[in-house]
DNA sequence: ACAGCCATGTAACTCGTTACATGATTAC
DNA sequence: GTAATCATGTAACGAGTTACATGGCTGT
C-alpha cells in the first residue's frame, strides 16, 4: 500500500504502468520486451534491470499488484496494474505539465560541427541514417499492422495506431529531411 | 596534457567541444547561452554547472585550455579548442557509430495511454503542444535568420544553417502531425 | 548435449539535474 | 540602491546504464 500518495514517480514508470493498461499482466521480461517493441520508439526502451528496479518500486506504491508463482520450477511473477495505479496514471495524465519532447539526435549534431572533418564522412552519416530510419519504418509498420482490428475510435488500441500512424509520418519526414540535407551538401561540390 | 589518449567522453562533451569550433572563445557562462540557442533542439540544454564540470574534463584530457583573467575584479576564463581537441573531434566524427536518435516525447507517450483518461484531456495536450511548436519555431527561425550572409557551402555557418532548416522544417512537421492526430481524435466524436 | 531464450535480479558506475553559495558588474 | 545579469562553482541526489550472476525451460 501506499504510505506517500504524492511521491512523484519517474515519467518512465508511468510509462511502464502505462504498458500494463492494455488488459494483460505482464512478466517484468514481457514488459521489456513490450516496451523494446513500442516504447522505444517514443521514449526509451529501458534496460532489463531498470524494468525489474521500476516493478519493485510500483509495488512498494502500490500502484501495481504482482502474483509470485513457485511451481517447483522457475519462479515468475506476473503483474498486474492496481485501481490506484489507475488513478495515479490518470492523476498523472491530468495533472502534470506536458514540457517539450527531448531530441538526442545524434545525427544533426555531427551535421551541426561538419565542418571538423571531410564532407564525405558526413555524406556517410546521413546516408546512414537513412538506411536506419528504413528499419526503424519497416519494424514500426509491423507493429502497426498488429493493432489492425481494434485500432477503431473507441476500441483497445485506437491511441496506440494514433501513436503508430504518427511515428511513421515522422519517420517519412525525417527521411525527407536528410535527403534535403544532402542535397544542400551536393550543392558545394560535385 | 591527456595521459589517456582513448578515454571516450561523454557526447556532451563533444557537443560543447563542437560549439568551441567556431572561431571563438567563450566562457562557461557563454557556452551555456550558446548551449540554450542551439544545441538544445539537437541535443541537450546542459545545466550550468554540468558545462563547468564538463569544461574542466576537457581541460584535464587537454582538449580545450582556458586563460583566466585575474584583474582584481571578477576571474573569468576564457576557453579555445586546442588542436588535440580538433584531432579528438574529428576521430569522433569519424570513428563512432552513429546511433539512432533518442526521442523522449512526452506528448506520444501520453497519446500511446490516451485511453487512460477523457478524450478531453488529449485534445487539451495535443493543443497545448501546437502552441509550444509555434515558439519553438519562431526561435529557431530568429537563430536560423541571424546565420544569414554566411550560410554559404564553405562559409562559417553552412552546416549550422543546414542544421536550422532540419530543425524548421521538423517542427512544421510535427505541427501537421499533430494536426492530424487531432483530426483522428474528432472522428470518434463531435 | 548444447544453444538460445525465459526470467529475475545485484553492484558499480556515470550522466545529468536541482539546490545552493558566492560575488562582481551593469542598467535603471 | 537595487534588480538583473555575468560568472563560477560545490554538494547531494536520482535516473539509467553496463556488467555480471543465476538458473529453468525449449528446440534441435
Amino acid at each position: 500500500m501506499s504510505q506517500e500518495p504524492h511521491a512523484s514517480l519517474p515519467i518512465t514508470a508511468y510509462a511502464l504502468l502505462g504498458l500494463l493498461t492494455f488488459g494483460d499482466e505482464l512478466t517484468g521480461y514481457e514488459l521489456k520486451q513490450r516496451a523494446d517493441l513500442t516504447l522505444r520508439f517514443y521514449w526509451v526502451a529501458p534496460a532489463t534491470s531498470q524494468v525489474y528496479s521500476e516493478l519493485a518500486r510500483l509495488t512498494e506504491h502500490g500502484l501495481v499488484e504482482g502474483v509470485t508463482s513457485q511451481g517447483e520450477g522457475r519462479r515468475t511473477t506476473v503483474y498486474r496494474i492496481t485501481s490506484e495505479g489507475q488513478d495515479a496514471l490518470r492523476a498523472w495524465l491530468d495533472g502534470s505539465r506536458v514540457g517539450f519532447p527531448t531530441l538526442k539526435h545524434t545525427v544533426l549534431l555531427r551535421l551541426l560541427i561538419g565542418h571538423a572533418t571531410e564532407p564525405a564522412r558526413i555524406r556517410a552519416v546521413l546516408e546512414e541514417y537513412v538506411d536506419e530510419l528504413a528499419v526503424a519504418l519497416r519494424d514500426l509498420r509491423a507493429v502497426r499492422d498488429s493493432l489492425r482490428g481494434s485500432d477503431a475510435p473507441g476500441e483497445a488500441f485506437f491511441y496506440p495506431s494514433v501513436v503508430a500512424d504518427w511515428g511513421l509520418d515522422y519517420f517519412a519526414a525525417e527521411t525527407r529531411h536528410t535527403r534535403r540535407a544532402l542535397a544542400r551538401l551536393s550543392e558545394g561540390e560535385p
